[in-house]
RNA sequence: GGGUAGGUGGUCGAGUGGUUAAAGGCACCGGACUGUAAAUUCGGCGCGCGAAAGCGCUACGCAGGUUCGAAUCCUGCCCUGCCCA
């Protein structure tokens, strides 16, 4: 009840506000006009989850109930996991020792710490109340949810309709998650939308044992580079929270014109009504797709890294994409200079190239320069020099440095 | 348990005995172009050796077999879909 300041109206506004699915608003504003403070749950995946702006969204959300001085609790799936992963293809998962999770949650809290203040969130395991689950007790629950109802659920209709195979157990995972919500008598719960079925069979299933219902607040999936499907690592559209300025910029400038409203809103969090302006800009012309991307980069990247940091990401992209120049010298990590035979070699060493012969045919597309040359045989010496810059394509460069001072080595 | 259809490269998907390192799409990488790393367009896209022509190796669920030669045929096994019980 730290926001008495603001009325319960402008709460429920703003923390509805970008949400695909509310369920229900009314609820969400009784509880909080009676000043009840909500237990906040957010399920998350302790395997080893490398985060993107698509998992931004719903932090982002999760980070406006902390600040209403609501009890946020990340509910790491840590049980769950040790099963299996519930969506799709990645047959059986080797299941995951406690010190891998534990490993994975530093990672994790490295990444979402970029978006959330972990020091006013509080963490709990689902092993606390899962393992200790009794066989009648699961029985008891897999009999308050249909076969029907589980084949509603989007991602089980389309692969029970495709023919592609569905393990039993994942029909346990809806049913985790939901009893999670029990056992923490959770008051609202967060995801992304996909999550949605899920949520609302935790509403099920407390109030069948007669707790008040959780709300359900769907957030939602934000598109990947390509603009058309979701973020995700493996589709190879995505753009890691703590990637360098550079990257990140690199990448949302690459996203489609069409998508930067949407960005602005779901990655930059801007208010609905100025990504729509923005949009009603782009449309109209007058706006500037270019300049406003850059903008919004800008706005992004400065969220992660900071203003300045931001500034030079920048700088770099128009430098080195706009007017192909290789990038300052000064602004790049240093690699230490190895001993190699052929320019081939140090490609392969500097990740450029998958083998001397994917090496060779980056050279003889022309797309190798060393210095301010272009390398036109893969098989020539590698220079006897103490800094210099190698460039594959017109973004990846690597400065190998004879002596390093310091240890600044970066990848 | 019975029947039936399948398992191909990062992915989707052709391919039924040699000319198949395996069509085509997607993804990815490079060049050009552009206001962007968008779009478009051209090219590339298993590994190694060689200056090159080329040579070798590895690869079509797994293990064997037939054959001068197999992703393609045979046997066994594993896995999956569908129908029936």
């Amino acid at each position: 009840m730290s926001a008495q300041s603001v009325t319960a109206a402008e709460q429920v506004e703003r923390l509805t506000e970008g949400c695909d699915h509310v369920e229900t608003r009314a609820e969400l504003q009784q509880r909080i006009a009676s000043g009840e403070r909500l237990t906040v749950k957010l399920g998350i995946d302790p395997t080893g989850s490398f985060l993107h702006l698509g998992h931004a969204v719903v932090l982002h959300k999760l980070q406006q109930f902390v600040e209403y001085g609501h009890r946020v609790i990340l509910l790491i799936g840590d049980f769950t996991a040790r099963i299996g992963d519930p969506t799709g293809r990645n047959d059986s998962r080797p299941r995951l020792t406690d010190e891998e999770i534990a490993a994975n949650m530093r990672d994790y809290r490295e990444q979402a710490g970029t978006v959330l203040d972990l020091e006013r969130v509080e963490i709990a395991y689902n092993s606390t109340w899962l393992a200790a689950l009794t066989m009648p007790e699961l029985i008891a629950l897999m009999a308050q949810t249909t076969v029907a109802q589980m084949l509603a659920r989007n991602d089980f209709a389309q692969r029970y309709a495709s023919g592609t195979p569905i393990a039993l157990h994942e029909f346990l995972y809806p049913i985790a998650q939901a009893y999670d919500s029990v056992a923490m008598r959770a008051g609202v719960e967060l995801g992304g939308s996909d999550q949605l079925f899920n949520l609302l069979l935790g509403r099920e299933y407390q109030e069948r044992s007669g707790q008040p219902r959780q709300i359900c607040l769907t957030t939602p999936i934000l598109e990947g580079t390509d603009g058309v499907v979701r973020m995700g690592k493996s589709r190879g559209n995505y753009i890691g929270l703590t990637e360098t300025p550079e990257q990140q910029f690199g990448k949302l400038m690459s996203i489609p014109d069409s998508i930067v409203p949407r960005y602005a809103l779901l990655a930059a969090f801007r208010a609905e009504r100025e990504a729509e302006a923005l949009a009603a800009g782009l449309r109209d012309a007058s706006l500037h797709p270019m300049a406003e991307k850059k903008k919004l980069a800008e706005e992004i990247v400065a969220r992660y890294h900071g203003h300045d940091a931001a500034a030079r990401a920048r700088e770099h992209f128009e430098a080195t994409v706009q007017r192909g120049e290789l990038p300052a010298k000064a602004l790049m990590p240093k690699t230490p200079m190895e001993a190699f035979k052929t320019i081939g070699e140090a490609l392969v060493a500097a990740g450029f190239a998958q083998s001397k012969r994917d090496a060779e045919r980056l050279v003889a597309q022309g797309g190798v320069r060393l210095g301010d040359a272009v390398v036109k045989d893969a098989r020539q010496p590698w220079p006897d020099e103490d800094d210099i810059v190698l460039a594959a394509g017109k973004h990846r460069f690597k400065r190998f440095v004879r002596e390093l001072t310091s240890s600044q080595e970066t990848s």
